[in-house]
RNA sequence: GGCGAGGUAGCUCAGUUGGUAGAGCACGCGACUGAAAAUCGCGGUGUCGACGGUUCAAUUCCGCCCCUCGCCA
């Protein structure tokens, strides 16, 4: 913890916002950093790209006026992102504003890259898109050889990572490769709660919405981007040049692309991205549950206003 | 009206040479350290269109009826 904070423990200057699609979480940061005086770091994994604002639901201009937003927009989508880049980033922008004096609003719903931007994460290895992509296809024809050799080389990682799961070990096999040591060493529990970077509050909001009436609105929230033209704006973006396979994975750039390429009705398209976002929300409220130290906000039908004041009286 | 195809999980469908059923998607829960809006794990789905017949036993075979789709009138 930097002296200053010691010196200072009952205004924290940092302030996290963790929330799922469709609560409203920009709007209550928005107000937020205005109370605070302070500007906004946005912990977003798809947020980052320039050009699909609509899609991956980038604040508006009227939110853009209110207060300053970093680390949106600011990503071609023809590049492949890592979180350990978003932890560089944020790091190197939240350290900048705090030098300056200002107060720092951490928002977003991605919950590992919020952990990125408040902690010190180690990432192990290197990247390397050949390497990765001959370990998949490896992964394809030979899974045991795969496992066998991630065994052999890293046992350690190898004993606690989901070998089911073809990401995390052609990961941690790439790693191996790369650095001769893969991924950091530890219990789970230290997984869980890397060294913190900031002292700070961490606040989620918690639907007390009706499911129902939030599914609702995650679908017209679906409906809302195609009809401010999404479909026209992942066409323009991949006419820019291929989109980078991270960029690929945002909801509605598969689904847009079948499209624009007559593989499907724009009705089939709304329907699979609808359902993405429902299973995103799903997964939010997974991480938002266990985030270490957090506070619940209920959220949802409130105003955002109401809701930034409630926190507010809470940090107090 | 005639002929053909079909009615099985919320949806799309597979299956049972007769012993009351499954896969994907959806849904619920969970995991998560250089792809994370990704990826992976676990879980329940049900008068197998209705009624009757044959049978120890029918979702499966037979009859009849209802519904859907296609073709022909």
């Amino acid at each position: 913890m930097p002296p200053d904070e010691a010196m200072c423990p009952s205004s924290p200057s940092v302030v996290a916002l963790f929330g799922a699609t469709a609560l409203g979480k920009s709007e209550v940061a928005g107000r937020l950093a205005e109370r605070l005086h302070g500007e906004i770091v946005v912990a977003d994994s798809m947020q980052v790209y320039r050009g699909l604002g609509i899609i991956t639901n980038q604040p508006g201009e009227a939110e853009l006026t209110r207060v300053r937003r970093h680390l949106v927009g600011y990503v071609a989508p023809q590049e492949e992102f890592t979180v350990a880049r978003y932890a560089r980033d944020a790091h190197e922008t939240i350290d900048r504003l705090r030098a300056e004096g200002r107060a720092v609003v951490i928002e977003g719903g991605s919950g590992l890259y919020l952990r990125a931007a408040l902690g010190d994460l180690e990432f192990a290895g290197g990247f390397d898109a050949s390497l990765r992509r001959e370990l998949e296809r490896r992964w394809a024809d030979d899974r045991d050889g795969v496992l066998l050799e991630l065994q052999r080389r890293d046992p350690a990682t190898a004993a606690v990572i989901d070998l089911l799961n073809p990401r995390r070990v052609i990961r941690a096999l790439e790693a191996v490769i790369l650095h001769g040591e893969a991924l950091p060493a530890g219990t789970r529990e230290a997984l869980w709660r890397p060294p913190e970077r900031y002292a700070h509050r961490l606040f989620a909001l918690q639907p007390v919405t009706d499911a129902a009436v939030l599914t609702r609105r995650i679908e017209r929230r679906v409906d809302d981007m195609l009809a401010a033209g999404a479909l026209e704006e992942v066409a323009r973006a991949r006419a820019a040049g291929p989109l980078s396979r991270t960029a690929r994975q945002a909801i509605g750039v598969q689904e847009l692309c079948a499209c624009l390429d007559g593989e499907t009705s724009l009705a089939a398209a709304a329907a699979r991205m609808k359902a993405r976002t429902r299973a995103l929300a799903r997964r939010q409220a997974t991480w938002m549950r266990k985030l270490p130290a957090v506070s619940l906000v209920p959220a949802g039908e409130r105003d955002p206003e109401a809701v930034a004041d409630e926190i507010l009286g809470r940090i107090q």
